[in-house]
DNA sequence: CTTTCATCTTGGAATCATTCTAAATTGATA
DNA sequence: TATCAATTTAGAATGATTCCAAGATGAAAG
């Protein structure tokens, strides 16, 4: 979906900031966190500020075209495939994998607390390829 | 478990601070913030200082006897229950509770792009029995 | 094409959780 | 009982994120 249109139709103004951060987060599958949204998009866009970064990551996500994911500990990643699935993270460099594949996560009644049950999301730990290599660590944090 | 018998274990210096500190966690479900234990070791213990809270937990984590849970975007939140297990937070106040049930959760070999998988952990949302209830918002932060 | 105004953007300050630091203290072993 | 690495501590430092107040600007209305 082009951007203008997802603007539109949740009632955003659209405005040249926006355009770039969407453009960015459009079939992007890096998961990336708010500072490196703020880094891709300030290179086509070097006025941007990052309060407005984290502005329309916080606007997008409220309006549910934007998953904010909690799996990275040290910050917030964004994955504008909102979709449900699931993810896999690397716990030495971070990278972050989709797992799109469908799992039987019903909680039995009994188990609920009283609480009513409304999403779920699995997070896989594991090695990317890279960091499964001795030596030659992908770390990058 | 002992809190003296763990420290040994793994060892450990056993500290007034420490045995404090496990004393709290042992059997504790609430799934407190760091914060939360500083808060309740304090009252017992007015001297200890947000550091030693936050290396003793770093420690008990390392060497695997305390869960950290990424499921809370604002902080991280421990669990001494190490065996493995699910969770269930309240969308509205944060609470979180346990979910002690056994799922499929093998990823298919051609979706893992790569990565050795190492665990997982499933965060389920829903909402407390409390904040079920209209008006009275339980909202803790 | 102007006016209008709620929505946006912005830089910088402020906040929050967490980590780091360097010095003083102290379990635990010899 | 001496020794020393592991701990504790207060406070500074860091990193991510939020807040703020003022100026700018899409877009609906005329």
């Amino acid at each position: 979906m082009k951007a203008a249109r997802i603007c539109k139709e949740i009632g955003l103004k659209l405005t040249p900031q926006r355009m770039a951060i969407l453009d960015y987060l459009e079939g992007n599958t890096s998961h990336p966190s708010a500072e490196e949204v703020y880094a891709a998009v300030s290179k086509r866009f070097p006025a941007i500020s990052v309060a407005t970064v984290y502005n329309t990551l916080a606007s997008l996500r409220d309006r549910g075209c934007l998953l904010e994911l909690t799996i990275d500990p040290s910050k917030k990643r964004y994955d504008p495939d909102t979709r449900p699935h699931h993810h896999l993270i690397c716990t030495s460099c971070k990278r972050v994998a989709d797992i799109e594949f469908k799992y039987d996560l019903s909680v039995p009644e009994g188990l609920r607390m009283g609480y009513e049950i409304t999403g779920n999301h699995i997070e896989f730990y594991g090695l990317c390829p890279e960091c499964k290599k001795p030596r030659r660590s992908g770390a990058r944090r």
